[in-house]
RNA sequence: AGUCCCGUAGGCGAAUUGGUAUAAGCCGUCACCCCCUCAAGGUGAAGAUGCCAGUUCAAAUCUGGUCGGGACUACCA
C-alpha cells in the first residue's frame, strides 16, 4: 500500500513554525517512503478563514522546499461529501439534534466547574422525543448535530512515536458536535473531526501526523472513523515546539509566522533543517547539518522524541551561518546584491561583477543572517523578543565599500587623534602609488612603514582602519584595503582622515 | 477539576533497545590560540539521567509511587 500524507493547515494565520514543522514531518516521512504527499486547507470556520493568509501558507510551504504531490484541496468545495458524511450517522442513529442554546451549555459549564467537575456536555438531547423537537422547533431553535460518544467505549491505538495510548469515551467531553446550526437548512457547517475524517477517508490518508495538541482528537475521530466503516489509519503525534517558558509557542506572542524567519535574514534551507532537528535526530546523531532531501533518506518515526522542545534562536543562528559560510562566493553575492541595491548603494551588477564578489569573499566567512531590510521592524522585534539577538549585518559590515564618504565613527576619531596616528597615515599615503593594489603589496607598505616611521603595528593598522572604513572594528583591513583601492577610494580617505588627525 | 502526554547539563539531543571502567555530539557559557579590531575559525574546560523505592549479577533503559512541566477538555482548527 502507497503511503500517504497529508499537511492539513487552517487559513486563520499565516504560516506558523509549528505547522511548518509538521508540514517537513509529513513530507519527510513521504519522500523516505515513496509516498504522496497532500496540501488540504481547512477552511470550514468560514468567520476566520482568509484567502490571504491561504496564499501565506502555499508561498511559506514552497520558499521551505515542502513541494506537495497533490492539492490543495478546499474543504470549503467539499461540503457535499460532509453532508452526506453527517446525514449518514444521522440516519443510522449516531448522531442526532441538540437544540441547546450557547447560553444554557455555557451555563452547564459554569456549574460543573463550581462543582470542580470536568467541563463537559451532559448529552441532554441525546433521546429528544419527536414531541420535545417539534417544541424546540416552534420556538425558532436551530439544532446542532452531535456525534454519540459512549461513556464505556475504550478507544486505543498504537501511535507510531508514542506507542498506545488509551483513551476512554468518558473523557471526551460527552458527545460532539460535528455540524453546526444553520437558519436556512436542516444543519449547518461542518466542524473540524468530521471534515478530517471524511476527508481522510476520502483522500486514502494512510498516516496521520500532527501535533501532539491532536491526542485528544485522535480518539474522537477513531470514533467516527468506525461509524463511518472505514479503516483507521496509523497516528503519529509529534512532539510540541516550545517557547523558552516551555509552553506551546503561541501563534500570536513572538515571532512565529514563517515568513518573518526570511525576513530576519534565516534561509530556508536552514530553517527546514533546524525544524527537522527539532523532535528527530539522524541515525548518526552526530551530523546536525543536512538537507530535507538528505534527512529524508534516514527518517523514521522511532527516531522521533517524545518531548517538547524548547525553540534555541542560538541554535538556529549557527545552523543559517554554516549554511551562509558554506555557499558559494557566486551564489552568496546573487543573494546580497538585492539588499546592496535596496540600500542604495550605487554599483553595476555585471561590470561591478568580480569586485562584489571580493566583498563576499570578505565578509561571507563571518555571516550569521542575511540582511533585514526593514530596520524599524527589526528594531521592535529585538525588544520584543530578546532571544533573536542583534547580529552583524552584511549591508552595514560592507557600507564603506559603496559610499563615496565615510563617517568617522566616535572610536575612529579618537583613533585618529592618538599618538603617531598621522604620521602612519601620510606614510601610507607617499608609498601609495597608482599601481595595481595586492594583499602582499598591502601588507609590505604597512611592514615599511611601521618600521621606517618606528610605530607600533598596532598603531599604523588601528589608524589605517579608522582612516579607510570610518571604523576600528570590522573585515580584514588589508582585503578592504585591496578592494577599496580598486575604486580608488583609499587615497580621498586617506587624505580626508588626514585633515581629522592630530 | 478531569483525562492524556512528557521528564538525560542552560537549550537540542545520543546511548548498539537491560550490559564496555570517564553517559556521545551540537548550540550556548568560559578560557586559550589566531589577530590591528569585531566576527568567523581552531583548541580546551566546566556542566546532566527530577526524586524515592522495587526487579536484576547489572537500570538512563523495566515496574510502582512521587514531584515537576505541558497539552486537551468549543457551534476553532
Amino acid at each position: 500500500m502507497t503511503v500517504r500524507v497529508r499537511i492539513a493547515p487552517s487559513p486563520t494565520g499565516n504560516l506558523h513554525i509549528g505547522t511548518a514543522r509538521t508540514a517537513v514531518f509529513n513530507w519527510l516521512f513521504a519522500r523516505h517512503q515513496g509516498g504522496t504527499f497532500i496540501l488540504r486547507i481547512e477552511d470550514t470556520d468560514l468567520e476566520r478563514s482568509r484567502s490571504e493568509y491561504t496564499e501565506n501558507i502555499l508561498e511559506g510551504l514552497k520558499w521551505l522546499g515542502l513541494n506537495w504531490d497533490e492539492g490543495p484541496f478546499f474543504q470549503t468545495k467539499r461540503l457535499d461529501l460532509y453532508r452526506q458524511a453527517i446525514q449518514k450517522l444521522l440516519d443510522q442513529g449516531l448522531a442526532y439534534r441538540c437544540y441547546s442554546t450557547e447560553e444554557e451549555l455555557e451555563k452547564m459549564r459554569e456549574a460543573q466547574v463550581a462543582r470542580k467537575e470536568a467541563p463537559r456536555y451532559d448529552n441532554r438531547h441525546r433521546n429528544l422525543t419527536a414531541e420535545q423537537q417539534a417544541a424546540f422547533e416552534a420556538e425558532g431553535r436551530r439544532p446542532v448535530i452531535r456525534f454519540k460518544i459512549e461513556d464505556d467505549r475504550e478507544i486505543s491505538w498504537n501511535d507510531m512515536v508514542r506507542g498506545r495510548i488509551t483513551w476512554k469515551g468518558s473523557d471526551l467531553g460527552g458527545d460532539m458536535v460535528i455540524a453546526r446550526r444553520s437558519e436556512s437548512e436542516d444543519f449547518g457547517q461542518p466542524l473540524y473531526n468530521l471534515a478530517v475524517v471524511v476527508d481522510d477517508i476520502d483522500m486514502q490518508i494512510t498516516h496521520v501526523i500532527r501535533g501532539e495538541d491532536h491526542i485528544a482528537n485522535t480518539a474522537k475521530q477513531i470514533l467516527l472513523y468506525q461509524a463511518l466503516g472505514s479503516a483507521v489509519p496509523e497516528f503519529a503525534h509529534t512532539p510540541l515546539i516550545l517557547n523558552k517558558q516551555g509552553q506551546k509557542l503561541s501563534k500570536r506572542k513572538g515571532v512565529t509566522s514563517i515568513f518573518d524567519f526570511k525576513k530576519l535574514g534565516f534561509t530556508p534551507e536552514a530553517l527546514g533543517n533546524y525544524m527537522t532537528l527539532l523532535g528527530w535526530s539522524s541515525p548518526d546523531s552526530t551530523k546536525e547539518i543536512f538537507t530535507l532531501e538528505q534527512a529524508a533518506t534516514e527518517f523514521t518515526f522511532d527516531r522521533v522524541n517524545k518531548a517538547g522542545a524548547k525553540f534555541d534562536w542560538d541554535k538556529l543562528n549557527w545552523i543559517n551561518s554554516q549554511y551562509l559560510h558554506k555557499l558559494p562566493v557566486s551564489q552568496l553575492t546573487d543573494l546580497l546584491i538585492p539588499f546592496w541595491q535596496e540600500a542604495g548603494f550605487t554599483f553595476d551588477p555585471e561590470s561591478d561583477r568580480p569586485w562584489l564578489e571580493q566583498i563576499t569573499a570578505l565578509i561571507g566567512p563571518s555571516l550569521i543572517r542575511l540582511p533585514v531590510s526593514d530596520r524599524a521592524w527589526l528594531d521592535q522585534m529585538l525588544t520584543q523578543i530578546p532571544d533573536i539577538t542583534a547580529v552583524p549585518d552584511p549591508v552595514e559590515m560592507s557600507r564603506y565599500f559603496f559610499v563615496s564618504q565615510v563617517e568617522f565613527t566616535e572610536e575612529a576619531k579618537a583613533q585618529l587623534q592618538q599618538e603617531g596616528a598621522k604620521t602612519a597615515l601620510e606614510a601610507i599615503q607617499n608609498a601609495l602609488d597608482n599601481q595595481e593594489l595586492t594583499a602582499e603589496l598591502a601588507q609590505g607598505i604597512i611592514k615599511q612603514v611601521t618600521k621606517e616611521q618606528n610605530l607600533k603595528k598596532g598603531v599604523v593598522m588601528r589608524s589605517l582602519r579608522a582612516a579607510l572604513t570610518g571604523d576600528v572594528h570590522g573585515p580584514d583591513l588589508t582585503e578592504s584595503w585591496v578592494i577599496l583601492h580598486q575604486k580608488k577610494l583609499d587615497k580621498a580617505r586617506l587624505q580626508e582622515a588626514l585633515s581629522q588627525a592630530k
